[in-house]
DNA sequence: TGCCAGGCCCTCTTTAGGGCCTT
């Protein structure tokens, strides 16, 4: 919890982290309400990160029941800024995952940009790294992908850390299916990124070039 | 109290519509 990512930088590392909110739009003036996140190195979990936060508003009954996390729980946390203010010197130059990152991204700028901090980190998505690679999944969700592959998990989901946890082991799980269904190894996070958006039918293209070795930054 | 968004991706497409994901 107080271990910061910098002090465990590697060149195999990065963040994979989550967003619980008070709803799906900052733009609406929804707020993040939990940040949770692991740094992974060289496939193994190093250090987590956990908060709570207090976002000034009150989080909908909806959330309450979805989340478990209560406007009680949140009234004694830190508020959004002090809690931003050290997650960004956790994730200090670190490479980003999310599950369906396109949604924490908003949040993470939304919030950053409350405390006039920017996100120089890219941003990679293992929603749309696991569409490509588990096609034969039932679907994409994170818990079905959890239970589809055996993941580790507490069987506890919309809770920040647990849910970053469980989108850690899934993205280990995406690079070991490449290894074993396409001999892909030392993969970068540059090559991650480009995957999620290269079309499915460009796919084998795609992991040619790697194998003949044509590097991804 | 109830509702809100947006990117991706497929198809009966591209001057569009709708399901999947996230809270």
């Amino acid at each position: 919890m107080t271990i910061s990512a910098a002090q465990h930088r590697s060149a195999a590392s990065l963040v994979v982290f989550d967003f619980e909110t008070t709803g799906l739009s900052p733009d609406m003036g929804d707020r993040a309400i939990e940040i949770g996140a692991v740094l992974i190195e060289n496939g193994k979990i190093t250090a987590r990160f956990q908060q709570l936060m207090n976002p000034g508003i009150r989080i909908p009954v909806f959330i309450e029941n979805l989340t478990g996390i209560s406007n009680t729980m949140v009234k004694e946390a830190n508020s959004n800024a002090q809690v931003m203010g050290e997650f960004y010197d956790f994730i200090a130059g670190q490479n980003l995952v999310a599950h369906n990152a396109s949604f924490d991204e908003r949040f993470l700028r939304a919030e950053f940009k409350r405390i006039k901090k920017y996100c120089p980190a890219g941003i990679a998505c293992s929603l749309l790294a696991a569409r490509r690679i588990l096609q034969q999944a039932p679907n994409h969700q994170l818990a079905t992908l959890a239970a589809y592959k055996q993941l580790p998990s507490e069987g506890i989901y919309h809770r920040a850390l647990a849910d970053a946890e469980v989108t850690a082991h899934l993205w280990l799980s995406l690079l070991a299916e490449l290894e074993t269904q396409h001999a892909l190894y030392d993969l970068s996070f540059g090559f991650m990124q480009q995957l999620t958006k290269t079309p499915k039918h460009q796919l084998p293209k795609l992991y040619a070039k790697h194998q003949a070795g044509i590097a991804y930054v």
